[in-house]
DNA sequence: TTCAGTTTCTGAACACGTTCAGAAAAGCGC
DNA sequence: GCGCTTTTCTGAACGTGTTCAGAAACTGAA
């Protein structure tokens, strides 16, 4: 038996269902994106899936991963060449929105579907927690590789946790871009990312830092 | 005939169905109201429910205006008595939050719903500018209606618009909020509340006055 | 090879939201 | 009351995701 097949039935079938499912996503969206249809392009039947994929919302996960990934090799060479703080968050940020790019057509279908209590693809769930991490990661790492920054530790402790959410608000307000080539969402991240440098220093001041500090952790405290 | 069953036979089973599905929603949440369900109680057909109401998410439709109705009822009198802007922001966020308290159970089936493109309750769509405009309206009463403050023209003249949005970012924690009686919501605004406080007078500030004001205008963007 | 145990797959069945041709009821002018 | 139009309702049919008892295929030890 050859070496590259040397991998069980069961993983050599999950893998073929996987890969349909993506492409079909890609190409078809959520809902055009049928079971049935899954299982006669790959001739076998409708339970066949489903021994291997929970649910159609397991398959959505599998996309889900896919683009973190794809998001964290994009990040990593261009982080390579960047010093300053709020370029190199620029780079997290535009590099996990291109990842998106193809499937803005049916985005609205993926949302709906990732946002249930039911999906594991939830952003907040448990299940989630891995993917969740590869993004905080890339933003945890922009931040310390930065050149020196004015920012208090609390706030440079904080801000990962933070940062995965913003980008999670960006990609709603991305969801909802009709504008050509999402520019919309691009103006609003590079105008927000200069609102932040303006801004940063002043979370030393006395009177905003604890306010700041509260929200901070509060907002962090969504997933608990 | 009697004056107050005047109305045509469909208004009357309109009204039927609507009363039945909002009853269910708030009791069994939104995948467990079946529109057989709803037909075998009300001793009709399944057709006759999608003639009165096209689709099950025009249902939750007429949840979402019946949640927007009681939030400007339940604003209304205590506007009355508040006199500084804070204070009255905070009103409207609270008494909005009150509205949503019913239906927490089930809030993620709900959001799904919500979310979706194909959905008339998409709080973005143009089906629910209406709606939109009457918490649209609360924040600019409550703005209007506080004692003279130091924002700038332009500031109070985006900002109801951006604080609509604010509220659904809001919602949006709060669906996700697991804490006992949602006080994690409670908190965040209470905290938010301060922080703008805080922050509002530094929006004249030159450097970071044109970043909010750019920031702002994206924001409100979002329906366009 | 044989056989028992495990993994993988089948396909009918279920409940769901939605559709729609046609039946029934209501409304209305006379 | 009659006849015609419009409104309202019926219920079978469709395609969907999911379930599950049982069949088939595979695996590994004797």
């Amino acid at each position: 038996m050859p070496a590259e097949v040397r991998h069980t039935k069961g993983e050599r079938t999950r893998e073929r269902i996987r890969s349909a499912a993506l492409r079909s996503f890609r190409e078809n969206g959520y809902d055009a994106t049928t079971i049935r249809g899954l299982a006669d392009e790959l001739g076998m039947s409708v339970g066949a899936t489903n021994y291997h994929f929970a649910s159609k919302n397991h398959l959505i996960q599998e996309l889900y991963l896919d683009v973190q990934e794809r998001h964290w090799a994009a990040a990593q060479p261009l982080l390579a060449d960047a010093t300053e703080l709020i370029e190199r968050l620029r780079i997290v940020f535009e590099t996990g929105l291109d990842q998106l790019e193809p499937y803005h057509a049916h985005a609205g279908e993926f949302l709906s579907a990732a946002v249930s209590p039911r999906s594991p693809i939830n952003p907040l769930s448990a299940e989630s927690a891995e993917a969740f991490a590869i993004v905080e990661g890339l933003f945890a790492e922009a931040i310390d590789g930065a050149a020196p920054t004015r920012l208090t530790d609390y706030v440079r402790e904080r801000m990962p946790d933070a940062l995965v959410l913003a980008h999670l608000l960006l990609a709603l307000f991305w969801v909802y871009d009709t504008s050509e080539g999402r520019q919309r969402t691009r103006l609003l991240l590079d105008r927000s990312l200069r609102l932040l440098s303006a801004v940063l220093p002043l979370a030393r001041l006395p009177l905003v830092r604890g306010a700041v500090a509260e929200v901070l952790a509060l907002v962090g405290s969504v997933r608990a």
